[in-house]
DNA sequence: ATAAATATTTAGGTTTACCTAAATTAAATT
DNA sequence: AATTTAATTTAGGTAAACCTAAATATTTAT
């Protein structure tokens, strides 16, 4: 019930990415998320399913189901964790934590990680900003929503993109969007779907409603 | 020539710790270490071999080459770092860190090992009184002896037990000897290589020449 | 509604690190 | 020295986690 290859956790912990909130994932994502060729993910899918760690049907996507999903929360814990000690205590830059954390994650003792918790004094939130599980899986509801979800004229700050392709990417640098931007819904206009948004204090851009759908905010405050 | 499987790791190592010296070590010593069967010894030989890790000869028995020797320092250091965060830091008893530091110890970084060992404030002993590698593989030439290499009289501290059986364990804490007890011989019996060892400040005891050959110790001073 | 394009699965292969059983070599005993 | 015993290696097999190429579903476009 409570062990897992490393391969399996790594999959696990990509589905539970993917999922934001109730979605089927697809091969397709899994495969690009992994970079493993999609029938490896097929292969891994069925592994699991049999482990009644995901719900899944051929050709139709897959869910974590709760035992998976409580997996997933405690290998967010560990990586989060880790990425905590890593920059307070190791003094590593955030952009230089995630690997390092990627691999400490697997060490999966229990008690080593309520230790570690303890040590560095319960904290709530890793470097990226993003919430840790407590001990019993439970996390703060993160007031994480994607741009197409925000309302006019509030206030709120990039923290996530769920597509990293390099066309996105080359995308938001012409945009001059980041993590971390500060962003304010300006106008949305119902024809195309896309939008007007203030990004950060001098301009304003149009973003395709594709673009949008890609980019999570948090409400500041 | 620097990363190796988490597999090749746990063979340098143990091949680095029966090696003791410059003795050559047999296939069936490294599988009792290691709990594989010897054919698999024999596989992994040839691989180490073929990456020039181990002197292998058929039916020769093996040791480490420079470059072998070289890895094998760098996996201890990280092994008694992290015994020493796991003891130090997160208050672990002395008997829980070992298997801990057996699987953080192949997280291979060098730079998060380096600022682990800032962090730590560049520990000299590992909490079993082990000397910790340098970030150049430099170790302290441990005045390290089997308790039947003792001389007479001289008072010495025990430091190492090279057989964790609990049987072993069992018949130690009998005599109440563990890592850190003082101890001095004061005799020794020719017939069956027996010895009388003073234990600590009180008593004496006899201790089998099957024991002491499993008991290492660090003269004081 | 069909055809073309895309996504997914199946079938069969590879590598790593194990294993068992049998063959071979070395060491110990008579 | 010959034989028995023990250690080691070889041969061939397995499971995990990948892979490629081909087959099959599904989706999209005409």
């Amino acid at each position: 019930m409570l062990n897992f290859s490393v391969s399996e956790e790594n999959y696990i912990k990509a589905i539970f990415r993917l999922q934001h909130g109730d979605n089927t994932v697809t091969t397709n994502e899994l495969s690009a998320e992994l970079r493993a060729k999609p029938a490896s993910i097929t292969d891994m899918m069925k592994k699991l399913r049999t482990k009644k760690l995901v719900h899944y049907e051929a050709y139709k996507g897959f869910r974590l189901t709760a035992e998976g999903r409580k997996a997933g929360l405690m290998i967010i814990r560990r990586h989060r964790l880790w990425e905590f000690f890593l920059s307070e205590k190791l003094k590593f830059t955030w952009d230089e934590v995630h690997e390092l954390a990627e691999e400490l994650e697997h060490v999966s003792s229990k008690k080593l990680i309520d230790k570690l918790d303890e040590f560095l004094g319960f904290p709530r939130y890793d470097p990226h900003g993003d919430p840790i599980p407590d001990a019993n899986g439970k996390i703060e509801a993160s007031r994480q929503v994607a741009l197409t979800a925000l309302p006019l004229n509030k206030s709120a700050t990039v923290c996530h993109v769920s597509d990293q392709s390099s066309s996105m990417l080359e995308l938001l640098g012409h945009k001059k969007i980041a993590i971390g931007t500060r962003v304010e819904l300006k106008k949305q206009f119902d024809f195309d779907g896309s939008m007007d948004v203030r990004v950060g204090r001098q301009q304003t851009v149009n973003i395709s409603k594709q673009l949008a759908q890609n980019i999570y905010v948090k409400y500041d405050g």
